[in-house]
RNA sequence: GAUCUGGUAGCUCAGCUGGUAGAGCAUAACACUUUUAAUGUUAGGGUCCUGGGUUCGAGCCCCAGCCAGGUCACCA
């Protein structure tokens, strides 16, 4: 219940009483008891009351009593929204600012001459700065009679202001600095400020304020978090759902956020020049496709309403880059937004950034060199060195990085040679080695499994593991010499892959025999196998060249060099349940609502029918009829037949 | 999907054999012309996630649900 309670009278002095009545009926309603007479108020007397919980102000209503006009304000306990106080103290605010003809969200230009961060390095620096113009978020304000420090804080940080009350207000008038700045100014609000540069008594580089300008309201309170001397942030927002899903907040208020969205843009940037160096060309595919392939994965299913067809948002794009390799470019890569779905877990959202780049007449050794040098590059770009901490772990990216075949890794992390093994002998050594199998796995996807389990966690500095068997691997080439493998590699760093990488089959006879191989997968359970896109056997049938082609999980890289553990960390908007709809409190319970609609069809009636009819349990009718008097919708009258209940007021 | 932990003021968090709540910051008021996690004094602010149950009485105990996080499983 937030109301404010006003009424007041007009034409007689003498029916006060009318006024009165209402007003303590609602200062009784909300448990205080006590309003206030007002005395002359426009020429008219009247009372009021007001507390936190009945605000805002409701309408007006207007009736006649003895010829006597009054003007009151009724309870109405679900008309609005809640505000919390600090909210309504704001909603005020505003309103105040628009009552002295200030608009709150003027709509020209304002002219920004310097940044926050600008300032302080030109300042730094020894030069004058007599008149800048900034703007930016009030982060404190902290007032001091007729002097006042504020932290303005713009895209590039924070840069303290001075506020003078006479300077900032030259003439008689104080109003802008006593009541706007001072009362209505809120952290939050943006403004715009324009003054000189100078350094306070403790040497903080700032600005002194001649003149400020509203340029947005802030209605709702930021969390307040604090930095103090030595740096230690206090009072973070630590709170994963109000992190992720009110985004802005975090970055708002959370010092370093922002810096790890920026660098992961800078990661984008970096490895767009290293390609276009290359003179390799970045490229747009399709998101919807009719068969989603290029990897092993559930996707999303989506329809198409005009063409009457089902869609799928795409799992890889690799499939459309090999056609353009097909069509005569010589090296073309995406950024690509992939979908999948399945699990989310710390390293898995349901859409993801992976890059992909595929590159003619190359192979995977060759890509192996570009590999290495394109991380060194981004590196040094992002943090000005090959090294990078990630937790405890110094993780190194100089090329270049050992290359290590996958029997070699199972070999050394278990000390068993499977290079000659069939499916027979890979299934004994995973009962053996405690790992789970089931029947639908064939060789590959045990050796995968063996992998998965005892040798991918123990890769932590950088290190390709090449030569795949051939089954995990159906758009991959035979190896050139070592029969049953494939010419891949995957870049582990971590423990976890964070690249993967072919020389490309483009062989087309060969390929419609791995999705064949796919399709019996398929059959034996394999829910992810691919399925065959007649569409690329068809191109690959014209003629492809020898191509090596590369993926990278930009999440997960960006992850690494920016020291996050959580995907969440390195996406703006992570996915998230929805939030439950705001539950309308604005309204009566359904239990409140019943009774009051039983009553009010016939009010007063007696305590105990009402509660019969009712039909509700004694702990829910109990719960119910307190909440209803408190309201003050309700009343209870004894009589000498018993409780009679009636509609108030 | 299994399992564990959490959900209390705008924010960060306390709370106790079960007796309807506390702190700091934030907010409001006053003081103060260079402070800085400003300070001092005072005040207001809470359906203790939701719904059931046990109880004379539940923020606390029990059950179910919602949301978030961790671990495992599944999955790149």
């Amino acid at each position: 219940m937030r109301i404010v309670a006003e009424a007041f009278v007009s034409g007689f002095g003498g029916i006060l009483d009318g006024a009165e009545g209402l007003v303590a009926a609602l200062a009784t309603a909300c448990g205080h008891g006590k309003y206030e007479k007002r005395g002359k108020d426009n020429g008219k007397e009247g009372c009021s009351h007001s507390c936190a919980k009945i605000r805002p102000k409701p309408r007006l209503q207007k009736c006649n009593l003895n010829g006597a006009v009054i003007f009151a304000a009724l309870i109405s306990t679900h008309m609005h929204q809640e505000l919390s106080e600090q909210e309504q103290v704001r909603r005020e605010a505003l309103q105040e600012i628009i009552n002295l003809g200030i608009d709150p969200f003027p709509a020209a230009e304002y002219t920004v001459t310097h940044t926050a961060e600008g300032i302080r390095d030109t300042f730094d620096e020894g030069a004058e700065m007599k008149d800048v113009s900034l703007a930016g978020r009030v982060m404190s304000k902290r007032i001091m009679g007729k002097a006042s420090f504020a932290e303005l804080q713009d895209s590039t940080g924070r840069i303290q202001l001075y506020f003078n009350r006479d300077e900032v207000c030259p003439g008689e008038d104080k109003t802008l600095y006593n009541e706007v700045f001072k009362k209505h100014l809120d952290r939050g609000d943006f403004i715009g400020v324009r003054g000189f540069v100078f350094k306070t008594q403790v040497g903080e580089t700032s600005v002194h304020v001649l003149e400020f300008t509203f340029l947005g309201k802030s209605l709702r309170p930021l969390p307040v978090v604090k930095t103090d001397a030595d740096g230690v942030v206090h009072d973070a927002v630590h709170d994963a759902e109000m992190r992720y899903r009110q985004r802005y907040v975090d970055l708002v208020v959370n010092p370093g956020v922002k810096e790890v969205f920026v660098k992961r843009t800078k990661l984008f940037n970096s490895f767009r020049e290293f390609f276009n160096s290359k003179g390799y060309l970045e490229v747009e595919t399709p998101i919807l496709q009719p068969i989603p392939g290029g990897a092993a994965a559930r996707p999303f299913i989506t329809h198409h309403n005009a063409l009457d067809i089902p869609l799928y948002m795409r799992i890889a794009n690799e499939l459309y880059l090999k056609r353009l390799i097909v069509g005569g470019f010589d090296g073309v890569y995406e950024f690509s937004k992939n979908f999948r779905n399945e699990g989310m877990d710390r390293t898995h959202n349901p859409e993801f950034t992976a890059m992909e780049i595929y590159v003619a007449y190359k192979d995977y050794e060759w890509m192996m060199r570009f590999t290495e040098q394109l991380l060194e590059k981004a590196c040094i770009d992002l943090n000005g060195s090959t090294k990078v901490m990630y937790g405890d772990v110094e993780l190194d990216f100089k090329a270049p990085y050992p290359r290590v075949t996958m029997f070699e890794a199972i070999q050394t992390h278990t000390g068993i040679d499977i290079s000659a093994m069939e499916e027979d002998g890979l299934r004994q050594v995973c009962k053996d080695l405690g790992i789970e199998i089931d029947p639908t796995m064939g060789k590959g996807k045990l050796i995968d499994e063996i992998f998965g389990a005892k040798c991918e966690k123990n890769y932590v500095q950088p290190t390709f593991i090449t030569d795949y068997p051939v089954e995990m691997s159906p758009l991959c080439k035979k190896h050139r010499s070592k029969p049953g493998l494939v010419e891949r590699f995957e870049l582990f760093a971590t423990g976890k892959e964070i690249a993967n990488a072919y020389s490309e089959l483009n062989d087309p006879i060969d390929q419609r025999q791995r999705f064949e191989h796919q399709l019996a997968l398929a059959d034996r359970g394999d829910d992810e196998a691919m399925m065959i896109d007649q569409d690329f056997l068809r191109a690959l049938e014209y003629g492809m060249p020898p191509t090596s082609g590369l993926g990278i999980g930009m999440d997960r890289l960006a992850m690494l060099l920016t020291d996050k553990h959580t995907i969440q960390d390195i996406l703006f908007f992570p996915q998230m349940k929805p939030e439950k709809k705001e539950t309308k409190k604005v309204e009566l319970s359904g239990n409140e609502k019943l009774i009051f609609d039983i009553l009010s069809k016939s009010s007063p009636m007696d305590l105990n029918d009402l509660k019969i009819r009712s039909g509700l349990s004694g702990k829910q009718w109990d719960i119910s009829m307190k909440a209803l008097g408190k309201l003050g919708l309700t009343k209870v009258t004894k009589t000498e037949e018993g409780l009679t209940v009636e509609v108030a007021g």
